[in-house]
DNA sequence: ATTCTAACA
DNA sequence: TGTTAGCA
């Protein structure tokens, strides 16, 4: 596919992927006339890596996991210094303090909804408008 | 019509 | 990241 078709695939700008092609975190092979020639595949990656900018991970960082998003996980760590073991768990730590952030708003949330609801059902008229 | 590269009121 | 220019 070309970079129209994925960028609507994956709800990200033609802009954003030729810069993580630039950065190396996606390859593409290129048509006769130049363009961009994407493989399927790249749909779930490109979902996978916005997911890991989102939690704030670095694009070199991403670049030396992604093997191991992959499906068949077989990848061996080439270059999986001590250093980046140390990087990683800390950004680990971080997505496990933010899960338990936007667990406690949720919820939170819920609560708010469901005690409106049974307002609604329950309490007086609502003011005219 | 769509994509490409390069560059920045 | 967006946007724009000038091509192909």
């Amino acid at each position: 596919m070309r970079i129209g078709e994925l960028s609507a695939r994956t709800d990200t700008s033609r802009r954003l992927l030729r810069y993580y092609e630039e950065r190396g975190l996606i390859v593409s092979t290129r048509c006769a006339n130049g363009y961009r020639d994407y493989a399927g595949n790249l749909v779930d990656r490109v979902l996978q890596i916005r997911g890991l900018l989102d939690a704030g991970l670095p694009t070199r960082l991403i670049k030396q996991i992604l093997p191991c998003l992959d499906k068949p996980r077989v990848i061996y760590f080439p270059d999986a210094t001590p250093e980046m073991i140390a990087t990683l768990e800390e950004e680990r730590d971080r997505m496990t303090e933010r899960v338990r952030f936007l667990t406690r708003n949720r919820d939170a949330i819920s609560e708010y909804l469901a005690a409106v609801k049974e307002y609604n059902l329950t309490g007086s008229a609502p003011p005219a408008p």
